[in-house]
DNA sequence: CAAATACTTTACGTTAACGTAAAAGTAATA
DNA sequence: TATTACTTTTACGTTAACGTAAAGTATTTG
């Protein structure tokens, strides 16, 4: 069973199909037709758990069909690959600057949540 | 010097005016006022970077400003606190999952980067 | 004192990422 | 065979988060 139908990806991953067809008028998916209808493959899959993923660390849909875009095996010029790791060093950038936010937040976060805890021990309701 | 304009304050953190006057607009901040003028105080300047902090990971302005709202010290009656507990529980659990997303592409990153390195490698340009 | 600079409000415009609805085709099922 | 479930395309609508422009006020500077 190496193939899905639009309805299951929209279960499985939780969106609409509109949003799976939207991804397509982007070209960020591009499945194969069984006749009018969509198939889709695990490499399709896979992809559009990708986007997901990075559309949930902020990374807009453009940005995931230019890095999709760039790591097709095949396209393997020698411009090709410099540019891709340029692509790659800067979301590490990015992704490490979030995991400083998220550290900071956390900690935030810890302070605030031991602050109301306090408040409500002191409230007389231990 | 504890107060900053608002092109002081768009300056520091790179964003337009328009958009600190914005987050007024959403009630996000409510700087005091010199006659027309804005006046920010280090408080204000405080919640500015928490809002940006918070955008970089993804929370919407609405919801930084649900989250600022009740940790308003002073509104400490023990609903607040208690909804407050839940938020930051809701927050965190965000957050870990984002850690997870971002390890698992800094994984893919590395990866890719390797084979790139390798395609090159294997092109004759060492 | 004129001109540049920084601030204000008002209001319409824009982009991303879909939502929603209509109209129609196809396929399994009662 | 009729209905139910799933699919398709087309196209206009919506929301968030500002951008951009106009028109005016206040203050500093050459």
């Amino acid at each position: 069973m190496a193939e899905y139908s639009i309805s299951q990806l929209s279960k499985e991953f939780e969106v609409t199909t509109r949003t799976i067809r939207h991804y397509e008028e982007l070209g960020l998916l591009a499945p194969a037709r069984r006749g009018q209808t969509r198939v889709y493959s695990p490499a399709d899959r896979t992809r559009l758990k990708l986007i997901l993923r990075g559309k949930r660390l902020g990374i807009s849909l453009d940005d995931s069909r230019e890095i999709i875009d760039m790591y097709e095996p095949g396209k393997t010029n020698i411009d090709q690959l410099n540019k891709l790791i340029g692509a790659i060093q800067t979301q590490r950038h990015k992704l490490n600057q979030q995991l400083d936010d998220i550290s900071m937040l956390l900690k935030d976060l810890n302070k605030a949540e031991a602050d109301c805890i306090k408040a409500l021990k002191s409230s007389g309701l231990t």
